[in-house]
RNA sequence: GCUCAUAUAGCUCAGUAGGUAGAGCACUUCCUUGGUAAGGAAGAGGUCACCGGUUCAAAUCCGGUUAUGAGCUCCA
């Protein structure tokens, strides 16, 4: 603590100013006038390096024995945009040479697992300069997608979804009386025809109370749950795209479910279950939640808030979970849960959402009939759990380094010869596999197998299948891993069996001799 | 959108005081039929992102555009 003071100073302000500005530092003169009268100032020296901080510094740049400048990047001038940039200089210390060398070597896997990296590598997709922002995706990425979407699919149709498909698009007249069109006109995209100004919409919210809409709802047929992998346009600003991360066109998991106040706390924990049980089958098994509350530009009473955040809070605290929560973070139509989750290098990455609108309905003339003949307007619960299919493709990618688990792989097995006297029982192993429903390949290649088996393993294939002399004999294959391993000589059916349930399972049992 | 950087063969990258380019892998053909991470030979492949300027000469220097990357701002 001695130490630490022995290099602080403490100014008046008119030497402070005085001094900076006889430094040509104009920018600090601003932060002391900004600082109240009463405050103390206090300036740290290291050398002849003089500055203004409310500290503390370390007496020294000899104490930061570990350390590494890692980057330069642009800053705004107290990060408003509209105002200058400076230079930024990142870099990072740590107590101990191998904390620092395990965060650098951290730094480096993430930069090796790098979703548009390996999308190359493995050919899933790609982004070229006359679509900036939107993915060309290539068969084996689409396979992976297809099987992302199915499996949701199944899983919504089980929990009382009903899937419908919206146009893409939409009069801008919808978007003025949604209140879009006021935010965000400068992010979608737009075009006229006949007379006519449309929009490529943006979200799918409209479009689902424009379905809810067909036809006068009792309160019997509450709540209605309406799903769509509705593909959105945004023009987001250029510097923000970011691969398939961030992107001007994606495809949401989206669903809107109409429902009574008094349903809000059922159906928000019935989405946490589902949400919960679709994270495990893919993986993640840490969830992190916030609960953003009323900010203060807002609609709706304050006794229609609190109800609201309290279904929600009542949820989240009937389960049992940790969440925090994020006072005035709320949308101005509603409080909503954020649900995300954190990958095997420990990044957290936010995909899940529920969010309670007491707007919308009321814009769009959404109503039912009461049990007492009135006309209401329903709650509007937004909410999807992958949040964006380009977005939770790549966090899996990146999570599982391009080893699709088995049940998303593009390929499950690789069937190879090792010479071609074995090709044609190959080819009936490869039908056998594909009639069980299977995605195999068959690699009949005048190659030597070594060869075969590197190309394969770097491909992420999950079985690699070796048939020589020895198999066609015993009418079975050779069974290797793409980590490696050897699991030996088994039959077709055996195979067969093992991989049908590994897929059964998403990936929690692997086939095994 | 802003700041800085980058753009060379399908991919990963070299390269040049300014004199129109090179490797490895991939691709094609031939030889090789080989038991678990690269068999051999030959061949083909590029207006050096795009537009303009300087110059006898520009892929190289300068300006602009577009895209990408890092960061900032934004994210219904």
């Amino acid at each position: 603590e001695q130490n630490l003071q022995v290099h602080r100073k403490e100014m008046s302000r008119n030497d402070a100013v005085a001094l900076f500005k006889e430094m040509g530092e104009y920018y600090k003169v601003e932060i002391i006038e900004s600082i109240p009268e009463d405050e103390v100032l206090s300036l740290y020296q290291q050398g002849d390096f003089i500055d203004l901080c409310r500290g503390p510094h370390v007496p020294s740049t000899g104490k930061l024995s570990v350390f590494k400048l890692t980057k330069v990047a642009g800053a705004y001038w107290r990060g408003d945009s509209r105002n200058e940039m400076l230079q930024r200089i990142y870099g990072t210390a740590f107590a101990k040479k191998n904390e620092l060398k395990k965060h650098l070597q951290l730094i480096e896997e993430a930069s090796k697992r790098d979703h548009r990296k390996i999308g190359k590598q493995l050919g899933l997709f790609h982004i070229q300069e006359e679509a900036p922002g939107m993915a060309f995706w290539h068969p084996d990425g689409w396979s992976i997608y297809q099987q992302i979407e199915q499996y949701i699919r199944k899983v919504q149709i089980d929990n009382g979804y009903q899937e419908i498909r919206t146009p893409q698009l939409v009069d801008f007249s919808l978007w003025e009386r949604s209140g879009h069109a006021e935010k965000f006109a400068d992010d979608m995209f737009s075009l006229s025809s006949e007379h006519r100004q449309y929009a490529i919409k943006p979200m799918n919210c409209p479009c689902h109370v424009q379905v809810f809409n067909q036809g006068l709802k009792s309160y019997r047929e509450l709540p209605v749950r309406l799903a769509e992998f509705g593909c959105c346009h945004r023009n987001e600003p250029s510097g923000t795209l970011q691969g398939l991360m961030r992107v001007r066109s994606f495809t949401q998991d989206d669903a809107h479910i109409f429902c009574s106040e008094a349903q809000i706390q059922a159906e928000v924990a019935g989405f946490i279950d589902l949400l919960f049980s679709v994270y495990k089958d893919f993986g993640f098994d840490e969830v992190i939640i916030k609960l953003s509350t009323r900010p203060e530009k807002r609609v709706g009473s304050d006794e229609i808030w609190d109800k609201a955040e309290k279904a929600l809070a009542d949820a989240l605290d009937a389960k049992q979970l940790d969440w925090q929560e994020l006072p005035g973070e709320g949308a101005f139509y509603g409080p909503k849960i954020e649900f995300s989750l954190k990958d095997c290098l420990e990044r957290v990455w936010q995909c899940g959402t529920i969010q309670v609108d007491f707007s919308t309905p009321g814009r769009l003339d959404a109503q039912y009939v009461a049990e007492d003949g009135s006309r209401q307007v329903p709650v509007m619960l937004h909410r999807a759990i992958l949040g964006s299919f380009e977005r939770f493709i790549a966090i899996l990618i990146e999570h599982h380094a391009g080893s699709m688990p088995t049940w998303l792989a593009p390929t499950q097995a690789v069937i190879m010869n090792i010479t071609d006297k074995q090709t044609d029982f190959c080819k009936n192993v490869e039908q056998s596999l594909k009639n069980k429903g299977f995605r195999v390949i068959s690699d009949l290649r005048n190659e030597k197998i070594g060869f075969k088996i590197r190309e394969r393993t770097i491909q992420k294939i999950p079985y690699l299948l070796v048939i020589g002399d020895k198999e066609v004999e015993s009418q079975s294959v050779a069974v290797r891993t793409r980590t490696g391993e050897d699991l030996g000589s088994m039959p077709i059916e055996a195979f067969a069996q093992a991989l049908k349930e590994e897929v059964a399972s998403r990936g929690a049992v692997q086939v095994k001799d």
